[in-house]
DNA sequence: GCAATATGCTACAAAAAATGTAGCGATGCA
DNA sequence: TGCATCGCTACATTTTTTGTAGCATATTGC
């Protein structure tokens, strides 16, 4: 488990209320872990295959690799997310909640049309 | 349909790449409108129940008006939410889009346990 | 071996987004 | 008519995200 440090958001701090959520409710703060930039995108990714830093910066619309390893070190601190050998993938857990994620693709594809 | 103006964030003003994904991949289109601050958490609070301004920023752990605002002017825009005599409140479309968030809630209470 | 290239990341400055707070106009109701 | 509440905007401050440069460590070609 990677050590906590000041790269950290805010909420994902050692000593910050229970994981962000000031209501305590676990989907809110779950939406404040995976609701920020490239979280579910990098999940997304990773599920399809593992995946390299480059690879991955590549499929997440070249976000900058300062925002990336942010991402990744939150993700990683959270169980979701595993450095391997050769890149990143997803834990059990991580799997898990991309099997959650996975029917939003379907939906997105009838949203665009309606744009 | 709300009027897009400069306080929408920049990929969701006129003449923005469509809907913020460079890759076209319409779920990281969506990742991109929904993973931002407070985009979900407002999505599950309407689904709960319409509501007020007020009632929305208590239940949002206290998100800035400022904030709220412009979440719920860009989910306007692209049809989730509408706002009606009352407050506000989720279209079909919303309420679509729901359907597929609503499994998170259960995972994201195990999910808590483990951290 | 050993330069050339690629990869994973950090530093740091600049831009963008979120926050907090004050306050204004409209509506409700006493 | 006066006072409270609501929905929201203005604006200054703080946090995040971005962009770019660059460095250390593999890996490749020769």
């Amino acid at each position: 488990m990677p050590e906590f440090d000041e790269t950290f958001s805010a909420q994902f701090r050692p000593g910050s209320p229970v994981k962000g959520s000031k209501t305590g409710e676990p989907i809110m703060a779950l939406f404040d872990l995976i609701g920020r930039r490239w979280s579910m995108g990098i999940l997304w990714n990773l599920a399809k295959q593992d995946r390299t830093f480059r690879d991955l910066q590549a499929s997440c619309d070249s976000a900058s690799p300062t925002v990336l390893n942010t991402r990744l070190k939150e993700l990683r601190a959270v169980g979701l997310v595993e450095k391997t050998a050769n890149g990143y993938s997803l834990t059990t857990n991580g799997r898990e909640l991309f099997e959650k994620l996975e029917p939003l693709g379907e939906w997105a594809k009838s949203w665009t049309k309606t744009l």
